[in-house]
RNA sequence: GGGCAAUUAGCUCAGUUGGUUAGAGCAUCUCCUUUACACGGAGAGGGUCAGAGGUUCGAAUCCUCUAUUGCCCACCA
């Protein structure tokens, strides 16, 4: 078997995802016994490793996003996996409530028919079914990514284990105290006609209206328009909702207004007189100074008539219409009516002036909506005990975010915790499980739900059904107070992350104390980008801590976010999304994966172009593996065995490979270690691009064609061994090309009876294998480098093509280097394409020469008719001012007092190395434009 | 209003706890179809490391301020 010309990676990753599958290696180890890790030699099989996916949405598709985001976490998977730790890693997907809702109901309506003419029970038919046939896109598209989940352990946020734990979840909340239902002022989403939690409430800056507008002060009698002067002046960037306006609020301490608080105003258009009260919260040097207070329709305002025991008038309509209390502006849409009302006014002579003002207005997460902050019952979370138990945690070092600076983002967050608002009027869900006792409710006993009070730590009464209300796990057949059977399940849902929050364990079978769960909890890591830090993350660690009493990860990598080269982020309905499917048609899985990882170091800004450092990347480790193949040619003795050089002299170029292959991976495992995966891939890319195939493939291949049987065989088993190693480097970033170049290597190698059936489950090249540092190895191949290099300027430098002819002298300047310069001639004169090399120590010019000057060596090429005299000496004048300078500057340095005092013994030794080095080159400088 | 990032070559970005004559990829230019690879090889040009102060023997790196950009958070109507 034989590697194709052509990588084809279409083939590649189809052929190798559905065997790993198939195969059962993405399960844990302790699920396949009989693929029990190959090498138990393994240092670092610890306990075992899991991650969760951050679970997408079941309406999506693999965006940039994702794609970056599950590439890092297989890159993770697969590297503890080869490690030979017990790795899991559990896939699923949300049910995203609101957005699978919105898309049947845009299938719905095509027919012209709403969520209502259908039904609740037929509508969670149609979304079910538009589940099934296209919940999987998103999952399907994972598996081209090469991601390796288990997907035997698959879960969705509805299915049945999951939602037993939600009821659990909430049930046991409710118990606990820490759950409430309540009238207070959420974000409401028109459209969606839902509830929205704080999180869900976007907040973007408009550019608004500031409007100022008069409330008469009422006369002895008669309309307003004849109170003359005698009026006050209030700003509102939302006129429409004085229609519910109860009072205005002046500061307690504002002269201006002090003798108006318990006076009253007309409240125009409606005719009411509202009190002013006084509040602090009032800040007198915004707008005019007084503030309307619409209690059903303001956060702030709400708290206020709490304060002061104002009635709450709600003037909207679920869809965002004003209604029956809105007077004659009943059944106008909220924006229609804030003209009316504007318009009506300025009719009236009230209406002063709009000021531009910018401000934040919240937009539903969903659908962009303007929320409308609105006066509604709805269950909520109590978050501050949540909250306590993770600070604690994090205290006590249980939470550790990478990098450090989200940290600070996590707990100012936990710190300024507000209550969650867990209810959506939405179908599609987890039911809430509540229950109502029409009959207790109509009795009058509602105390726990009668809301106008501030949420309270424990509910009054705890027995149930006291209230009206049973919270139970199961449809509950009577209700306990009264005995009535015709019991009415909350018509609410949950928000989705009340499902998603509890994912790490409920994924592995709690509340059922499964298997799973004792040996799989808590978690490893959790990779996820920071956008949902607040909306998962840090819930998942409060109900980790609640419901477990352990957080469930105790490492949180965040990656950037993936934007377009714009700096927007990406979003198909902005147009500029890359598609990665179309990315992984065209270059392939691999290439996407590695693209990705290696620019991950922060946020990333991407374009189509991006992608061909991974495309090429790929496309080297294919040829160079091709190339290595071709050596192997009835080769029977290729082994992964380190012991197999231990009794051989081998060749400088291969000792040098061995001790840079040991110093990388050493490396890249320190930048894994500690999720550095753009500078770990970054390394591999330069050791396999930059040492392995531009110099020890090319150091090799005159090797490969020795005289010397035995140089030959060694520099081939060494090319198989290194390449080997390669590949399993490689493997976490580039799954698929790996796996098919190192199935043709097992072919070929001698010992392939020890080899595992894939690479996933080969051993991870641990640096502490074997010893092959060896500093005068690479030392010595940095002047190797040198020298061609040299040799490479200088043909260029005077047009000499690579076939012309070409001899050349190396000059040792420094003594005892001479044995080291000879020791690497032969490949030298291959690698500078010479006809003849000569070292010398000594050495008198003849003729027309040119040379490449080292600290160590010059390298001298004859000239005759070519060397143009007068350029040359400009290039070394020059060369000689340069290196005149550096002398000054570390001289400096070097003949400081202070530095020599102060500076540490290494870095002086360094620079006086450096100066030495400077000096040296100056001499021959010298001496070659003397020689002109 | 508060917070966090970023600012380094034409473009996109690396730059580890302060110590190389500041690097890479792409783009540009020159040369090379040498039997792994043109998705390649060998070279070249190109930067006052946003600006100003400060700490230090030494600053792209640490501190302060300023500017620009982006992001997150926030109940001043």
């Amino acid at each position: 078997m034989e590697l194709d010309k052509q990588y084809n990676s279409r083939q590649v990753e189809t052929k190798w995802y559905s065997l790993w599958e198939t195969k059962g290696y993405f399960r844990p180890r302790s699920d396949r016994s009989a693929y029990q890790a190959p090498r138990p030699t393994d240092k670092d099989a610890g306990p075992s490793y899991v991650i969760v996916i951050p679970p997408p949405n079941v309406t999506g598709i693999l965006h940039m996003g994702h794609a970056l985001n599950n590439s890092i976490q297989d890159v993770l998977v697969r590297w503890n996996r080869m490690k030979g730790r017990d790795t899991l890693w559990v896939p699923g997907v949300d049910h995203a409530g609101i957005a699978t809702q919105n898309v049947v109901e845009k299938k719905l309506a095509k027919e012209k028919k709403t969520r209502w003419d259908v039904g609740r029970e037929a509508f969670l038919k149609e979304v079910w079914k538009w589940k099934n046939e296209h919940g999987s896109t998103i999952t399907r598209q994972l598996r081209r990514l090469g991601a390796s989940c288990d997907w035997t352990r698959e879960r969705f946020t509805m299915d049945e284990g999951l939602s037993k734990a939600v009821r659990e979840a909430f049930v046991t909340l409710y118990e606990r105290g820490l759950i409430y239902r309540g009238n207070y002022i959420i974000n409401w989403c028109p459209r969606c006609q839902t509830a929205l939690s704080d999180e869900e409430a976007a907040h973007k800056d408009v550019q608004g209206g500031l409007y100022h507008i008069k409330y008469p002060i009422p006369g002895k009698s008669g309309p307003y328009e004849k109170m003359g002067e005698d009026h006050i002046v209030v700003a509102t960037t939302r006129p429409e909702t004085m229609l519910g306006d109860t009072a205005v609020a002046v500061h307690p301490d504002d002269p201006r207004y002090k003798h108006l608080v318990g006076k009253k105003v007309i409240l125009p258009l409606m005719d009411r007189q509202i009190p002013v009260i006084a509040d602090a919260f009032v800040d007198p040097e915004f707008g005019t100074g007084i503030v309307k207070v619409t209690p059903a329709h303001d956060p702030n305002d709400f708290a206020m008539g709490h304060r002061h025991h104002l009635e709450q008038i709600n003037v909207m309509t679920p869809d965002g219409k004003i209604n029956e209390r809105g007077g004659v502006y009943k059944g106008m849409d909220r924006f229609d009516a804030r003209k009316k009302i504007v318009h009506d006014l300025e009719a009236l002579g009230l209406f002063i002036k709009r000021d531009s003002h910018l401000h934040a207005v919240g937009h539903c997460y969903r659908c962009d909506t303007v929320v409308e902050p609105y006066l509604s019952k709805q269950w909520f979370v109590k978050m501050q005990p949540l909250a306590a138990k993770a600070l604690k945690a994090h205290e006590e070092g249980k939470t550790t975010f990478y990098p450090d600076r989200w940290t600070k983002v996590y707990l100012n967050w936990l710190g300024g915790i507000r209550d969650w608002c867990i209810s959506r009027q939405i179908w599609w869900g987890h039911q809430i499980p509540a229950w109502h006792c029409e009959k207790c409710q109509a009795a009058g006993l509602v105390s726990r739900d009668s809301g106008n009070e501030e949420p309270k730590m424990s509910p009054k009464s705890r027995v149930p059904g006291s209230d009206g209300i049973i919270v139970a796990r199961e449809k509950p057949s009577k209700c306990p107070s009264c005995g009535n059977t015709e019991l009415q399940q909350d018509p609410d849902v949950l928000d989705t992350w009340f499902s998603s929050w509890l994912w790490p364990f409920s994924t592995l079978g709690w509340p059922a104390k499964t298997e799973d769960l004792k040996k799989f909890y808590p978690t490893s890591d959790l990779v996820t980008a920071p956008e949902i830090i607040f909306f998962w993350v840090a819930r998942m660690i409060m109900a980790g801590l609640e419901f477990m009493g352990e957080v469930p990860f105790t490492q949180i990598n965040i990656h950037g976010t993936v934007r377009a080269a714009t700096g927007l982020k990406m979003s198909k309905s902005l147009g500029n999304s890359i598609d990665p499917l179309e990315v992984i048609e065209e270059m392939g899985a691999d290439a996407l994966r590695y693209s990705l990882v290696m620019l991950s170091a922060q946020d990333v800004y991407l374009s189509r172009e991006k992608f061909e450092v991974g495309r090429n990347f790929a496309n080297k480790v294919w040829n160079a593996c091709r190339f290595v193949l071709m050596q192997l040619e009835g080769l029977e003795t290729a082994s992964t065995d380190p012991g197999q050089f231990k009794k051989v002299k081998l060749s400088l170029p291969s000792r040098w490979i061995l001790s840079r292959l040991e110093e990388k991976a050493a490396m890249i495992e320190k930048h894994l270690a500690q999720f550095g995966l753009a500078q770990a891939s970054t390394e591999l890319y330069h050791f396999v691009w930059d040492d392995f195939c531009d110099w020890y493939i090319e150091l090799a291949k005159p090797m490969t064609q020795s005289a010397d049987p035995a140089l030959k065989l060694q520099t081939k088993k060494v090319l198989f061994y290194v390449t080997e190693r390669i590949l399993r480097l490689l493997h976490p970033f580039m799954p698929f090309i790996t796996e098919e170049i190192w199935q043709t290597f097992k072919q070929k190698a001698a010992d392939a009876e020890a080899w595992p059936e894939t690479i996933m489950l080969a051993g991870w090249p641990h640096e502490e294998e074997n010893k092959f540092h060896n500093a005068e190895a690479q030392k010595a191949i940095g002047l190797l480098q040198d020298a061609v290099s040299g040799l490479r300027d200088l043909r260029i430098r005077y047009q000499i093509a690579p076939t012309d002819k070409l001899t050349a002298v190396i000059v040792c300047k420094e003594p005892g280097m001479i044995e080291t310069l000879r020791a690497f001639e032969r490949e030298v004169k291959v690698l500078g394409r010479l006809t003849e090399l000569q070292c010398v120590s000594a050495f008198q010019k003849k003729g027309a020469m040119a040379a490449s000057s080292f600290a160590a060596f010059d390298v001298f090429v004859p000239l005759e008719g070519i060397l143009d005299p007068e350029a040359e000496k400009k290039r070394l004048q020059k060369k000689i001012q340069e290196t005149e300078q550096w002398i000054e500057n570390i001289r400096k340095k070097v003949e400081n007092p202070s530095f020599a005092a102060k500076a540490p013994k290494e870095i002086l030794e360094k620079e006086k190395e450096k100066l030495n080095d400077a000096k040296s080159l100056l001499v021959s400088y010298k001496t070659q434009l003397a020689g002109l």
